[in-house]
DNA sequence: CAACGGTTACTCGTCGACGAATATACGCCG
DNA sequence: CGGCGTATATTCGTCGACGAGTAACCGTTG
């Protein structure tokens, strides 16, 4: 359960998180994120920024401290966290850490319409895929093993895991490719056919007509049927348009 | 680069790859979609289904066929895809499958935050979600291969490709965890201490003083330093205010 | 057969995301 | 020392995301 955060935007974690350490104005926030690399830990757009202090704010879990006026600039605010911003930092942690959560990277919305390319471009392209990251992975391996000779490994987790999991990404691509190259890959001669002679077997044409319910995911527990399931913990939510009263 | 897309939202991609196959109207395109799972694939809600439909129209990648009513209810439009609609899908799939884009899983965020719980806590934490993990994991592998029984593993990849990463991510979990519970864990007794006694090594407020850019990431070059890079390939964007005009 | 609850099928209003615009300060070159 | 490019610091307006609301239809129970 995902509970209902106030500022739902990652940034407020961030932001939060700055202002655990000591009273900042919004601009100083920002920097010190990117100086200690936090704003690779969640997408940072300027324009969000200023709406999620002003929502932090608004909702009393940072407020204001003083005014510093330097010169004719405009006035920046400087801002403290509160008792209720510090007890939402450590809840949302204990959630983000503790809950997993159905994510939607782009490649998966990707490979998921992977047949609508002719077979020997999706290898290309799958290739050129797997050179970018590895080109990318090796880098990041590079600058972290740096940072690890001088910075806590504690704080560098995030990189850590953030590496492991594009390292699963680029064996996986690489199996992938190694199917395709090699023709063993099963279908492979019906996706080609069908886009060099734009022929369908029918056995597809039926399997595109009836519904099953292909993927695998956690969060659709294969209930098509309708049955009055009695209360079991969790609702699929994806489909069902109505969140129930129970909040 | 990702190209600016005339509808970015990822549901209007499942929605054109739907009205490939025939012209629907948009709850037959739903309920298509949710059938053959296309719905794991990327957020769907309803609010936003019919707002990417809508936009669709607007910009001529999707075009209403006829309406139909049926008794009194409110008539429902047939949408066919249009040409431009058609290169849309086949180019934003080409992007998709061969262009690695930062991603921001939310439990990284969580890890970025992790130092603000108490290392048992964490740990604790940790566990449940390798816990919960596993179990989803066992499922979904379950789910995956009956299916394969019956689909071709061409319209299963991103199921594949999912449960991959997830198995990454639960073995970085394992071992990970085996760290803390041993106390391998470089810089446990800090930690712990840090929350015991309230005590900050010197060492580590300094740390978070200077600014020293920690975490790897292929977007940001480690570019601190304000030389007058020429015209290097891409700009790390996060935090550049304005887009340069090259568009 | 009326009343009720569930399913189908959207519409609408609000709030937040974020690109673009703004404005001052600063450094440097002639 | 005045003009201009760049960095600093923020505001603003628009568009899209999406929860909540609406309404017909359908089954079913007393």
């Amino acid at each position: 359960m995902p509970k209902r955060r106030k500022v739902g935007n990652l940034l407020a974690l961030a932001v939060l998180s700055a202002l655990v350490q000591r009273p900042m104005h919004p601009y100083e926030i920002a920097t010190a994120l990117r100086a200690w690399g936090k704003d690779q830990d969640m997408e940072f757009k300027w324009g969000s920024f200023y709406t999620v202090i002003g929502n932090l704010d608004k909702h009393h879990l940072i407020e204001a401290v003083e005014n510093v006026r330097e010169g004719r600039r405009p006035e920046r605010t400087v801002y403290r966290i509160t008792d209720a911003g510090r007890a939402e930092l450590v809840d949302w942690a204990r959630e983000l850490v503790s809950t997993p959560m159905a994510e939607h990277p782009r490649f998966r919305a990707g490979l998921s319409v992977l047949a609508a390319l002719h077979p020997d471009e999706a290898t290309g392209l799958l290739r050129q895929r797997l050179d970018l990251l590895e080109t990318a992975i090796r880098q990041d391996r590079e600058t972290l093993d740096a940072h690890l000779r001088e910075i806590p490994r504690l704080f560098l987790v995030e990189s850590e895991y953030d590496l492991a999991i594009r390292d699963a990404e680029a064996a996986w691509l690489r199996a992938l490719l190694a199917e395709l190259t090699s023709g063993s890959y099963p279908g492979l001669d019906t996706w080609r056919a069908f886009h060099e002679t734009g022929e369908m077997p029918a056995e597809l044409t039926e399997l595109a007509a009836r519904g099953s319910t292909p993927n695998a995911s956690s969060d659709t527990p294969t209930t098509d049927s309708p049955e009055a399931h009695p209360d079991s913990a969790e609702r699929p939510d994806s489909f069902s348009r109505r969140a129930d009263t129970t909040g």
